[in-house]
RNA sequence: GGAGAGAUGGCCGAGUGGUUGAAGGCGCACGCUUGGAAAGCGUGUAUGCGGGCAACUGUAUCGCAGGUUCGAAUCCUGUUCUCUCCGCCA
């Protein structure tokens, strides 16, 4: 959620970057609830005041009829305030947190072909097989045994593209390990208020991408940004700690309902994948940085593999409620002969942190929220897409990108 | 799943109805001391919301939600989590 400060400050600000994202918010109507609510604490505050001040006339001396009697009245006025106000502070909360992060200045408006390409690498060659076909023909993926055992768009994967998957898994596990990520395993379910916390959509939205637990107040997440962005909940960091660099593995599991069609085939788009996520703590004044550092390596990952992609500066439409930039890598696909989402990484300041309470005590006393960004090293499912329509051979066979054969037991062709 | 114990400030840990926002300790900050440091001594040190230029001030907060009471960290109910023991088990 935002500073209800800065809101009150800069109302204008906040409704026009709410339009901006495409979010159906009235600051208005969030103002004059909090007006509201604010002379209503202001009423409790004086009656309270008055029984304190009863209260310790009372504790000393004897019990005195008339005091006690004051203070019966100011009970019974309390207990009318005290549920309107409760009533209202649903109502602020409820507002506040549908009011999505503000963006930064060079965020492109406009809805998702309004993102801007900001950097190129590599040629756009064309002509491939496509992926799934390419897979299958080697009995490398198995969708329809996966739609057997749990339903349609889960996979099994066999034999060499399962060890590529490893190959590809464990060297960007050495690389963003090597760049100071500390590697975790996590939680794969996170509480709703974890999940709420990092912007993913609650059980009562149908639209919700994510499977909830019945019976539970738990969801399988659909990236481990969930459990890592809860992993700091309620703490209070020491500045020296940050910036704090974590990467962790999981699944991500997604409904992704109504996601069909040719350009969401095979591995493209799928219920569940592996994923390896970087994550970070900042302070506020770094957070910039530690974003263009994350693409960096989103970048130097996909060099090295030997990925032609490109990055875009995603358009405000498209950017969600907690980040306030983000840049995705898409790769050139030969098969479809255009970009492809490959990775993503957002800069959620202090959106995030503000939901779960994630503050840093500076050295100047002050306690301030956190500055919160994520980024895909890599998404295994896709990555191998990407691979199979890169190195495939007329043959059927694959080659091994160059950095991917020492896991690979030095092999070159799979 | 069953039984028991617990949850207090950045951390540890007192506190069973009334100046307790909370003893004491640790940590931290500042000062004194020192050639310098350590030790020692002194002072200060929670957060949210509201008011005030500010000093400051009102209120809330002792896992969470209710209840009893003029008054709750303290009593009652529910709930979550943690620990111990038992059961089950990769």
């Amino acid at each position: 959620m935002l500073d209800i400060r800065f809101i009150r400050e800069n109302p204008e600000l906040v409704q026009e970057n709410a339009k901006n994202k495409g979010y159906d918010v009235s600051i208005a109507q969030l103002l004059e609830i909090d007006d509201k609510k604010k002379s209503l604490q202001q009423q409790a505050d004086e009656l309270r005041e008055k029984r304190n001040t009863i209260s310790s006339q009372l504790k000393g001396g004897k019990p005195s009829d008339e005091l006690i009697r004051e203070a019966k009245i100011l009970k019974d006025e309390l207990s009318t305030v005290e549920p309107k106000l409760k009533e209202l502070e649903d109502q602020y909360g409820g507002l506040m947190a549908q009011i999505p992060n503000m963006m930064q200045s060079d965020v492109p408006l406009g809805g998702e072909e309004d993102s801007v390409e900001i950097k190129k690498w590599g040629e756009q060659n064309n002509g491939a097989i496509d992926h799934l076909d390419f897979a299958i023909a080697r009995d490398w993926a198995d969708f329809e045994r996966g739609a057997k055992v749990a339903s349609s768009k889960f996979y099994f994967l066999k034999g060499d593209l399962a060890l590529l998957e490893n190959a590809i898994t464990q060297f960007a596990l050495d690389f963003v390990i090597k760049k100071g990520f500390t590697y975790m395993t996590l939680p794969h379910m996170v509480s709703s208020r974890i999940a709420q916390g990092a912007g993913f959509s609650p059980r009562s939205d149908i639209e919700s991408n994510e499977y909830f637990i019945d019976g539970e107040d738990l969801a399988l997440i659909g990236t481990a940004e969930a459990p890592l962005t809860g992993y700091h909940a309620d703490e209070i960091l020491d500045e020296e700690q940050l910036p704090l660099l974590y990467a962790g593995y999981s699944p991500s599991y997604r409904k992704e309902a109504g996601t069909y069609g040719k350009f969401n085939r095979g591995l493209f788009r799928v219920h569940q994948f592996n994923k390896l996520e970087m994550y970070i703590f900042s302070l506020p004044e770094q957070s910039i940085e530690m974003h263009e550092k994350i693409l960096a390596i989103e970048e130097e990952i996909w060099q090295a593999i030997g990925i032609p992609y490109h990055v875009i500066n995603i358009a405000a439409g498209d950017l969600g409620a907690p980040a306030s930039k983000k840049y995705d890598i898409e790769y050139w696909s030969p098969v479809d002969s255009k970009y492809r989402e490959l990775t993503s990484t957002s800069n959620c300041t202090d959106f995030q942190s503000r939901n779960l309470n994630i503050r840093v005590r500076r050295s100047s006393g002050a306690i301030e929220p956190v500055h919160t960004l994520n980024g895909t090293a890599v998404s295994l499912a896709r990555s191998l897409v990407a691979v199979i329509e890169h190195y495939q051979n007329s043959d059927g066979t694959l080659r091994v990108p160059e950095v991917l054969k020492q896991y690979l037991g030095g092999r070159d062709t799979l």
